[in-house]
DNA sequence: AGCATTCTAGAATACGGATTCGCCAAAAGG
DNA sequence: CCTTTTGGCGAATCCGTATTCTAGAATGCT
């Protein structure tokens, strides 16, 4: 019953991310959104009631993207070495793999996507961090035996911050990553954990 | 031989910076600027040509000011040790002392604060970085006896790459940067050095 | 076929914000 | 005091974009 559809809102979506990673977060503009997926803004509407929400849930869905890989790959167990290799592997693989989430993710900050953010996504933004934060409790708890504030910090440090350093820089200036960073990154992740 | 001014450059500038830290770069309009410095919009115009070239000369102003501090800080010479931990402090306390330079240049890119960065200063974006490369070309001679590019790589990585990330997230959430960051972030520059 | 429903379509409209422009004010020199 | 020059001032204008609105098209149901 009903029309069948000739736009899907990720069809969208993936004309804005497109747009966002080669011309900046400010030139994904709706006439371009819908230019770049071949319908006329109209169709952009039927889908999504304001820019920011379809902005909103592009971060979302990309957010949820990064998350899925980090929860999805094995622990490290209580052996920090282990754990410090696995996260840089990952990071470094998941960008390579998915550049342009990636560069969406790593180099602007929600705020800088979504003006103001709506309130029909509030409560999805709300528990967005639940999971991870879960999974850098469980890490410092198998590492430290304790999920000390402290414990977890030390983690998000070595575990995220580290691995999000090694990248960054590369993924804004286009260069292609370094072979021998995944070697320095692994050590300064490591010495993080031990210190 | 003129009026007296009463608004200068910089009243605007940090006019701007403060709304730019606040509630982001897209709000940094010329109404706002002008509010925020207690002037009429025609005097912001009377002293930039156009919205870019004002957030343009922010961002130089701001990247000027930090560079001073990274090529005014006493070098580390061949001690990798001692090399990391003036990084990291330098770091650390440039952030304390200048929160709303540090937000702005580390949570956002040239390219999110400027639409179009105008001709006009074409120039002096080139050069802009000259110095700093320098200075790491300086300090990878120092502690590796050589300025290859893997050294420089290195160099980078660990001076730049990993006191940014020490402090990125804390600044964009607004949270205090924890006691046990300064020691973490130097182990992790070390190791990096070092390897 | 008639009807309800789900979409496509894109022209018309509304609005926020950058930029312009004409005019007034305050020094400084003669 | 008159003239020149540098600045302050802010209402009016212009433009790019988000958003709305009216039509029409495709599909399933009875």
């Amino acid at each position: 019953m009903g029309r069948r559809p000739k736009f899907a809102e990720d069809d969208f979506l993936d004309a804005a991310l497109g747009i966002a990673v080669a011309r900046g977060a400010p030139a994904v503009t709706i006439a371009d959104v819908a230019a770049a997926a071949g319908a006329p803004v109209g169709s952009v509407y039927h889908r999504f009631a304001s820019r920011d929400l379809l902005l909103a849930r592009l971060w979302v869905r990309s957010v949820r993207r990064v998350q899925r890989a980090f929860l999805d790959a094995p622990p490290g167990g209580d052996d920090p070495g282990l754990a410090a290799e696995r996260a840089v592997a990952l990071a470094l693989r998941w960008v390579a793999e998915h550049p342009g989430e990636a560069r969406l993710l790593l180099l602007h900050r929600r705020e800088d996507l979504v003006r103001r953010w709506p309130r029909e996504l509030g409560e999805e933004l709300a528990g967005l961090n639940d999971a991870v934060a879960d999974a850098l409790r469980g890490h410092a708890r198998a590492l430290y035996g304790r999920a000390s504030k402290e414990a977890v910090e030390r983690v998000t440090f070595a575990l995220v911050d580290i691995p999000y350093a090694a990248v960054r820089r590369r993924l804004a200036s286009g260069e292609p990553l370094p072979p021998t960073l995944e070697r320095m990154a692994v050590a300064a992740c490591r010495a993080a954990l031990a210190d």
